[in-house]
DNA sequence: ATTAAAATGTGATAAATATCACACAGATTT
DNA sequence: AAATCTGTGTGATATTTATCACATTTTAAT
């Protein structure tokens, strides 16, 4: 079976990764979606979506990791977030003002869906359910990142790093070991670092024993104390 | 006509500061609206809701200035944005998980709305284009909220005052000059400074011919220059 | 009008961290 | 194997800005 018939088989109806939005979507609205649609597969360090330019699909990351980013008038990549599978890309844009805010790239190898955002957004004006679940991972997604600006902006280097750690081990990989997939470049842009700090104190907390540290593979060995670096700044 | 009277006979039909969610409603839509509000005038300083409890009804700003802002465990408050008329109170709360996630003070005499959540709930979900009106809004903010934080965490203390200056003097009066409704504490609660560098800073920019100050009287003299702040950091 | 309380200004000092310049390691290409 | 590139570690220095302690002004209360 080549990988061309897989993919034509492939119907939004028996899919396993659906989103809570298009859990309430009928037969009839699924065959909608379905005919609208194209899924790709993407490999690790691509571009997806640069900012600045209107949305055509809405993308539906079904595998994988991305990160969302801004770039300065300097040139500085600022990462906002980590896109966790099972979200789409780029919502408040769409509804918005339908032109892209930020830019994507991807952390591992991704499964996406694009789907054709007249289609999205009609069935967010016919489908009531389906809109309020829209809006609730827009608003959650809004709350989520208000709070996580609000932490950073309260906290040092040393507090923001263990968020960071904590972040990856609890939510990315629910695991106190892992390889994190961003250089130490990538690290300071998303803690709001230099990348020599973000070196010198991931260093401290090695040689401290906090983690175990060998490139970018994490080991955490105290939990208990990266939350008390966390919750003091 | 006492003023009771006077609210008695208030039709949401007829209002003057319907929201863009509003306008799409029909007069059958708006009866259910208008008796399931009411109308309150709230004075300068006022709290008008705490965050951490459940939401009951979502509130409407018709006139007046409202600060969001949060606590930090320390105690130190966090001045998130300044609320403009015509906009709905901690809609991201409500949909994210109908706990209200901020704080909300009236900086100068207020008319709200008070709308039962329920009833608002419910034409989201039989009203498609209320529904992309409200999703609209809350991505609009959440957005604005994105480059806010972007922009103030890639920027130092003068061109962050540079930012509100301008905020104020464009957005919020449309005007050179104005009376800022806030103390040197809230400017820097607002853009993350101590409140001494809060005087220092508007000082320099006073000595500077930048602007007039006097007290909380605000006057920009060189626009062009505090854009160059701005953009500097 | 007098007193109390809150808001604001000022100078000195300390802390955090960015920046620079350079060394070195590990991949990848030639 | 040599050369190149990217990522990373390290020490010295400079910058920014918070913090403290206190003076002064403004506002509110009696």
């Amino acid at each position: 079976m080549t990988r061309e018939a897989d993919l034509s088989k492939y119907k939004c109806h028996t899919c396993r990764d659906k989103s809570c939005a298009t859990e309430k979507l009928g037969t009839e609205e699924l065959d909608l979606i379905n005919d609208h649609r194209y899924i790709r597969d993407i490999n690790k360090h691509t571009n997806i979506l640069n900012s600045g330019y209107p949305i055509s699909h809405i993308i539906y990351l079904r595998s994988g990791l991305v990160k969302e980013f801004v770039i300065s008038k300097e040139g500085k990549e600022q990462i906002l977030q980590i896109i966790l599978p099972h979200t789409y890309l780029g919502l408040a844009s769409l509804f918005g003002d339908k032109i892209n805010h930020f830019s994507y790239s991807a952390l591992t190898d991704l499964k996406v869906c694009y789907i054709e955002t007249d289609v999205f957004t009609n069935m967010i004006k016919s489908n009531g359910n389906f809109a309020f679940e829209i809006l609730s991972s827009v608003s959650r997604e809004s709350l989520y990142n208000f709070h996580r600006f609000i932490n950073q902006s309260n906290k040092k280097t040393y507090g923001r790093m263990a968020d960071m750690l904590l972040y990856f081990s609890r939510v990315v990989y629910s695991s106190h070991k892992f390889q994190i997939p961003l250089t130490r470049q990538e690290i300071a842009e998303m803690i709001g670092t230099s990348r020599e700090s973000t070196g010198r104190v991931l260093s401290k907390f090695n040689d401290e024993g906090l983690i175990s540290l060998s490139g970018k593979k994490i080991k955490i060995n105290d939990i208990r104390k990266l939350e008390r670096i966390s919750r003091l700044g």
